[in-house]
DNA sequence: CCGCATCCGTTTCGATACTG
DNA sequence: CAGTATCGAAACGGATGCGG
């Protein structure tokens, strides 16, 4: 059985850890920011959850209306987990919540997930035209500049599906911490993220680039090692990928 | 023994949970975004959660460089636990949070806490320059606009005592998610609190409430059952304390 | 192989009682 | 008041199994 216990607090953000506070589902938000994942991209993303943790933290989430699950047309047979447009509005707590932790001592064996570095990499402003085909720890990525129409894999991204919205009690109910809203207080607000990260196969790319989250990182803080790095092994690249790895820090 | 156990993954949204992700962690770091607080004052503000639990927790949240402890100068002879300044930099993100949190359907049976109603009550604006004493649940809060000086009680508020940061890595190390920092991606701004709000009697006041949270929840949502309430012995007021309930919902 | 379900040892939580 | 001590109940984490 899921877990279900509530802080039975009305303050807002007690509310908010009802529903994503648990261990490891901040994480899942985190890993579906992305766009739609196969339960199997999800596990290997956190290896360090179990497979009944992740099954408990989708079925919960889902129940609560931040998720929800698609099957994929046809072709392929396979369902595909998504946040709703509720959980994505948790994009920007997220993203600053993860500004705040850079300040915490990185984990002694941690690994640096892929999902960290393509957040990192949405984040940032590159002038110019581009479409990139990434490929990180066996997994395609489609990078693309500006921010505009979708990769070619994985059937049409079309808008919430009707969405099972929490009953937002909007009216005159208490709740308090946060009360203003969407719009509200601490604006947790993004300049316009000019780059592009989704899942899949792009149409066509300006160039592409083989490597791990680590290098890729590495990359994003000093592109003149590329070379390096591609004679030692650690990245294979086709086409020009400057302009992917050197980019505009926005926002 | 506190917990410790780790998400080993270099994003710094995991090592931020890693950090304030254990259950009550962000409920304390909410109960001190309005001041110091007494070991008793979380407890009473946070029923649910058991003594060794709190005990725990501020344990860990010391450790961690969150929040510190300061015994009280010679008068009183108490601890209180504050926030650092890096722990108060989670106060937009949890007002972000809360934002978020208000569509989750309030629990059955749930409470509203004093300092939910506080927080909301410190991102308002107030027309004019007022004091004003608030008294919740027994405690003493000082309510003041526009935001200077501090109130009376309660040791001076000297700013951190040298506090021991987490050893920022702030050079070329991984962590992504939220690389930015601070000025960061997730810009979690507040357009400046106009209203400020601490624990502790007023050295002098324009006005003053004696309620409980929903009773003042209720005012905020509806100035104009002032009268009712407080003929319904749910409210004690003296002075004028329409400002105080009639306030612009700023940002 | 994907998406779980089941079993099981360990850790954490939550409630109560107790102490300096 | 400010925590400790203890203990049963959950939740977690890892391994394994299993139908499609």
């Amino acid at each position: 059985m899921p877990t279900s216990r509530s802080y039975a607090d009305a303050c807002g953000i007690a509310r908010a850890l009802d529903v994503v506070g648990e261990r490891w589902a901040l994480l899942l938000v985190r890993e579906l920011l992305l766009g739609p994942q196969r339960f199997s991209d999800l596990r290997r993303a956190l290896p360090g959850a179990s497979s009944n943790l992740v099954t408990d933290r989708l079925r919960e989430l889902q129940g609560r209306g931040v998720i929800s699950r698609r099957r994929l047309p046809p072709p392929a047979a396979s369902d595909v987990y998504e946040l709703t447009a509720w959980g994505r509005e948790l994009e920007p707590i997220l993203l600053a919540l993860g500004g705040w932790g850079l300040r915490v001592p990185r984990p002694a064996g941690s690994t640096l997930s892929a999902t960290s570095v393509l957040l990192y990499l949405r984040g940032s402003i590159d002038p110019g035209e581009h479409t990139y085909r990434v490929e990180l720890d066996d997994r395609i990525w489609t990078v693309r500049s500006p921010a505009e129409e979708g990769p070619a894999e994985e059937g049409p991204a079309e808008e919430e599906p009707a969405e099972e919205e929490p009953a937002g009690e909007e009216g005159v109910e208490p709740g308090m911490v946060g009360k203003p809203g969407k719009p509200g207080p601490g604006e947790v607000g993004r300049a316009a993220g000019r780059v592009a990260v989704e899942p899949g196969e792009p149409a066509r790319a300006d160039g592409s680039i083989r490597t791990d989250p680590e290098t890729l990182n590495t990359l994003l803080d000093d592109p003149g090692r590329l070379a390096e790095l591609v004679a030692a092994g650690r990245a294979e690249v086709s086409g020009d990928v400057t302009a992917l790895i050197t980019r505009v820090r926005a926002v």
